[in-house]
DNA sequence: ATCGACATACCGTCTGGTCGGTTTGCACGA
DNA sequence: TCGTGCAAACCGACCAGACGGTATGTCGAT
């Protein structure tokens, strides 16, 4: 059930709102942000990629910035939603912390290439968007690491996960290779998106677990 | 002898030329950069924090992609300098792979913190560069990353670093940390800047280890 | 007749870059 | 020591154009 929930969740199936032009503008200038960044695009641009005219996409968004939120927004609220599936799924199963943070973090590899054009606006333009909106952004970003940093935590009072290395760096550990992918990956690249995802997530696994030696009394529990 | 070579590679010690404007202008051209990103910053605002006039900025830099391209060129040619640096040594020496490999990791680490400002221009910009000057800085990242990467096969072939993850993305791996910096790490934070290089470190070094299981019996040269 | 959905023409602002001119630093001959 | 010449350093007013955004109008559906 969570299963099918979880794959309800994909990313075409986020609204872009049903209007057209709404649609279409919207694709057009996270194409265009994308490639030539923020500032180097003019509306003329993505209302010219996009088929429509200036009046019709100021008649949907209030601004340039607008869209560029409206991207980040998208994003956002995608990965949390996927992230607190997956959570509750592995609660509801019992799963132990390991299994559910790889999938986890298997998942956050898969979905941030389907949104690799959202990643490289993410990085490149947050500093474009109005102070608010950046407020906005961290405060959504944050709490997307609260939830994550959760299981580490977890993970390391179970003794599963070392210790000797603060939870802030274990997660910016992780989600660098996350924000780093539209810099790098290419789907023409030789791995699959699984493949890739299974790797860098044992890289990361592999380098947070505590060491086999010294095991605490606490009960292991074997999977 | 290396090591003081090594230490006279400090970051203050590449010219910024000796003349005072030029000096002033790349200093405020990369701190406007850093923080309202490169094309929400006028050359006025440049040259008023530098306290000159246009006039004398445009004597010294062709255009404002120019100034762009100097805090690029200044960076990559003092990563590369010490990446060499840090390998000659290490051949020299006849240290094993793994200690080298720590060796510039650690040394990596420490010093894209201390051109924490260049890091984030480096992420953000890079795509406002001239496509020549882009390509230019395309191509000194790719003959850095063959340098890293023949360190990290010569380790494959060794049979200390795994053999079942293709090197291009244990690279991707390690430079994630490295770019990621900018975007998390701040100087207030508790830990020094040497801790968390080799946090960092100590973290890919374990993720990238091969199994000491099924150990081939090529002689393992211990440390 | 009222309203949402657009189209079109237009505006004020700001930008990177230029250019003619002036000042400064300095070698050199008398 | 002083003038002289000359290049490099520097000034700042100016420009052409592009940009985000708006005001006003049209049109079909209800």
């Amino acid at each position: 059930m969570s299963r099918a929930a979880l794959a309800a969740l994909a990313v075409k199936d986020v609204p872009m709102r049903t209007t057209n032009v709404h649609d279409q503008v919207l694709r057009a200038a996270l194409d265009l942000f994308a490639t030539q960044g923020y500032a180097t695009t003019s509306v003329q641009e993505i209302v010219a990629a996009a088929g429509v005219t200036k009046g019709a996409m100021y008649h949907y968004f209030a601004s340039k910035d607008d869209l560029l939120f409206a991207i980040y927004e998208r994003m956002l609220s995608l990965q949390k939603a996927r992230l607190d599936q997956l959570v509750a799924a592995g609660a509801e199963r019992g799963d132990a912390v390991e299994d559910v943070l790889r999938a986890v973090c298997e998942d956050v590899v898969t979905t941030s290439i389907e949104l690799l054009a959202e990643g490289t606006v993410y990085t490149r333009s947050q500093h474009m968007l109005a102070p608010e909106r950046q407020a906005e952004v961290k405060r959504r970003r944050r709490a997307y690491h609260d939830d994550f940093q959760a299981l580490l935590e977890r993970g390391i009072e179970e003794g599963v996960f070392r210790d000797d290395v603060p939870p802030a760096v274990l997660i910016a550990h992780f989600f660098s290779d996350v924000h780093y992918l539209p810099q790098w990956y290419s789907p023409a690249g030789p791995e699959t998106t699984a493949e890739l995802a299974e790797q860098l997530t044992e890289l990361f696994l592999r380098g947070i677990r505590a060491e086999p030696s010294a095991t605490k009394p606490s009960g292991g529990k074997a999977k």
